[in-house]
DNA sequence: GGTTTTAGATGTAACGTTTCACGCTGCTCG
DNA sequence: CGAGCAGCGTGAAACGTTACATCTAAAACC
């Protein structure tokens, strides 16, 4: 009898069960085997609680169900919410998600994709911050959100056709001179282009539309500067504002209120996410909502898919404007 | 020369560099060998891109660095918040998390149970709602917020002094005739001690008391209904509400807004968790903070030590009360 | 009935580490 | 000057599995 700690292994099964070695592994990997066998074998593995070691399965096979996911923290709702999703679709998919948190630090990315190699992990998916994040290529990795270049493929909204569907909100709902509030990264990340897609989309929508680019890493009272330099008489030269996250449309919404502005009647709020209170409530504002389960489904077939057909360099997804929060007229 | 995708091993390594098996992984391990040898298998690990296989190392020993986590779901802000606590310990230690959200399900809270003890982590924090989960006794396991019973150790705030605590600050705001607003589970869960401690701390603090349990499941409307049960003439029975989350606190200031009642002015709030804006912004509402650094840290140490000395079966982390979302007074 | 075929059980050889008993070298001490 | 010892590199064994070549026995065929 195997001690207590000592798990049993394949072979004490196979000894208890009076069976070969390669019966025991066929049956519990479902590989078909004669009824008396099979059942005997079964028997045993309750009897004695045996459990394949999956490390040894690992070793062998050289595949583990293990996907890496790198994400910058848990508590940002838009990261929150992919990492949910993702952990959804991997256990459907029968994986399991290896998380690594990086506070934005671009060593500790590179070190989790290195960790996450030497892991032999089947997959990666990754949000990183790190531009020049290196990566062996033998294993498959999925970035969100930004590009890497045609090797690395790129799953991400459809940021561009997000702004313009926000400029299209705005114009429907009577504004007449909007802006945009964006916080601007070094980095070409696929976000960015929401600007692109606003500027676009206001332009044809004959909308005069103004910029405000806060550098990565600003504080936030540039905003709260720039609104008050566009503000005069205690009217504000804009009724429409596209915020680029829900949270900044947060923020916004709080300034706009202290300077005595009413939201939505005097501003109208459009934000960019799909957060909601507590993960579950109603939305924080009238936004562009992110596919995030489309997002995440997509990066997992991506991974798991190894049919090296076409792998499209970039994949943008469908976004949906929804209204909520009393952003908006 | 290692074929692509065919990856270099330890033995690789060792011929290679002219040396030992035994002396390239105490190279790799860092145990000390001679300067000559170290640098010698150091460049030629460099030369050959070698990275040791952790799943014949796990094997080996036993021991992998992983840790599984068991959560219903990171969209919840404190779920979220205490994984993400949690992943910073865990590589802080060198250690890494394997995720499993569990949507609340008991059947899937087993199925990772055993997935995680099958995967041969070398230990599992689990926050379950399963009354009755299965574990295997040869890993350590932590629970978070369910007392198991004393084999299992137990971490968790200390709800019943933040429940306490509660009530000293809405006497301390001059509430005369308070409410706690709660969730009722079936289970013996710790957060069920919020009440105990509020109901003692009124008591001791000469505060009428009132209670509204809502049985697990049951719809908000009940909260809303029992309000409106004492509401009378435009004026509440109650001048201060102690909400058993940030979440249920977040929607009955709207529900009180909504039947005209003033936050603070007519009815003061108290929440429980912490909660902030988009995880790092303003507290939702005035609210007794769990400590979520603390108990992820706690959690940790206790899988990690191994040392089987006196290990507590329930270990209660203060909590402290902060300001915040203008509920209170 | 003898031979061929075949299904299916068997057992051995990896997989890439860690561990440990072993043996070699060179130093210390009497 | 030689026995003993410490330090350190060596290489084989073992971890628990999968895959594959081998073998057995029963079924199928002429």
């Amino acid at each position: 009898m195997a001690k207590k700690g000592n798990n049993p292994t394949m072979n004490d099964v196979a000894r208890e069960a009076g069976v070969a070695l390669g019966t025991v592994s066929k049956v519990v990997n479902g590989i078909p085997v004669g009824e008396e066998y099979r059942i005997r074998v079964e028997k045993t593995i309750k009897k004695l609680n045996y459990r394949v070691n999956s490390y040894a399965q690992g070793m062998k096979s050289g595949k583990t169900r293990a996907i890496a996911v790198i994400m910058p923290n848990l508590v940002s709702p838009y990261f929150a919410s992919l990492v949910n999703s993702l952990g959804k679709t991997l256990a459907a998919r029968k994986h399991y998600m290896v998380f690594f948190g990086t506070d934005y630090d671009p060593d500790q990315e590179q070190e989790y994709v290195r960790l996450a190699e030497q892991q032999k992990v089947d997959g990666i998916i990754c949000l990183s911050y790190n531009p020049r994040l290196e990566l062996s290529e033998d294993i498959p990795l999925v970035s969100i959100d930004r590009y890497f270049g045609a090797k690395i493929p790129c799953v991400s909204s459809d940021n561009y056709g997000g702004g313009y569907l926000a400029a299209e909100k705005l114009k429907e709902n009577g504004c007449k001179c909007v802006a945009m509030l964006r916080i601007a990264s070094k980095l070409p990340h696929e976000p960015a282009k929401r600007r692109d897609g606003f500027v676009a989309g206001c332009e044809a929508m004959g909308l005069a539309c103004d910029q405000m680019n806060l550098e990565d890493g600003a504080p936030y009272q540039e905003f709260v500067d720039f609104l008050h330099a566009h503000f005069h008489n205690g009217k504000l030269d804009y009724d429409g504002l596209f915020c680029v996250t829900d949270s900044v449309a947060y923020q916004i919404r709080g300034t706009l209120k202290e300077m005595g502005l009413r939201v939505p009647e005097d501003v109208q709020i459009i934000g960019f996410d799909g957060i909601r209170q507590f993960g579950d409530m109603e939305l924080v504002c009238s936004t562009i909502v992110q596919p995030v389960d489309a997002i995440a489904e997509t990066c997992v077939n991506m991974i798991l898919n190894t049919d090296p057909g076409q792998i499209p360099s970039l994949l943008c997804l469908p976004v949906r404007y929804e209204c909520g929060g009393t952003t908006l007229k």
